[in-house]
DNA sequence: TGGTAATGGTTGATTTTGTAACTATCAAGG
DNA sequence: CCTTGATAGTTACAAAATCAACCATTACCA
């Protein structure tokens, strides 16, 4: 069997041009806008959903590696958007968390997200976005898991 | 409305996060193996898939950009597994194909790919994935057409 | 024709990432 | 206590990606 695969078809593959073509269009506007890094925008997006965070446990959230969450947070550091608290019982930890101006920042960022969202609602339909939606969160699900362990 | 966004929830993260997860195991398997790239494992592919091309076709199958493919196709090239030929009509252009020892390759590494893709069947369920696999044939059909003009 | 623009592809400089090794701190067991 | 091992986070170095500028050739058109 000379040739049995097409790798049009193949998951990672596509998987690797939808989310480059999704997210380049929305990175750009970011990027114009703040200069801001993927990495960069991630962590300030963390931040502003789930309030105070270790940079552990945003690595755990976002599959992202410490070295860029490291850099990514030094970076919104610079900028006045973000604050390191030391943990009192331990100190290895430090607890991130948004100044005001980065809380604003977040805002704006999260109204060009929702746009982008209404932007996509209107090209591919509520139903269609869904269902892509359900299948992405189970891959994620499942693959994290075995992810952590390596 | 101070927090209506969930980025948890937003297309290009999950997208970019499935995307990610599901690319490394499999990149790391062809990596040990070969020692290639992303971007090399891809030409091989889509050459090995659809035979002689340009690099400008390479580049419109799969969104990579044109200075990752210059240097794959000479990657490639190096291990003698890819060869180029000048065209006739037009001297700008190139075809590219794979030598005898780039065919042996690629159909090894296929078969690792379709021995992933079982996997991946295994772990989600034909179905699952074939909706998924749906939803992101549209995307991709969508934004490409988006992307070359901007 | 001849000049300007567009196309195919490469290269060098800069920026980002990934890999490994490192510091500092804490946990657990003897 | 003291050693061994794990964990939080940073940093140095190497690999890879991006950006801009660059040839060479061809297409367009006044």
């Amino acid at each position: 069997m000379p040739d049995e695969f097409d790798l049009d078809a193949f998951l990672p593959y596509r998987l690797n041009r939808a989310a480059e073509l999704v997210s380049l269009r929305f990175a750009r506007r970011y990027r114009d806008r703040y200069g801001m890094t993927r990495p960069e925008w991630r962590t300030l997006a963390l931040l502003g959903n789930n309030g105070r965070l270790t940079a552990t446990a945003i690595g755990a959230l976002s599959t992202m590696h410490k070295t860029k969450i490291s850099r990514a947070v030094r970076a919104l550091e610079e900028r006045h958007w973000l604050r390191r608290q030391a943990d009192v019982d331990d100190r290895r930890v430090e607890h991130l968390e948004l100044t005001p101006a980065g809380q604003r920042a977040y805002e704006d960022i999260a109204r060009l997200a929702r746009d982008y969202e209404a932007e996509l609602r209107g090209l591919f339909g509520q139903n269609a976005l869904a269902s892509l939606d359900k299948g992405l969160e189970r891959v994620i699900a499942t693959l994290s898991r075995a992810h952590e362990k390596g």
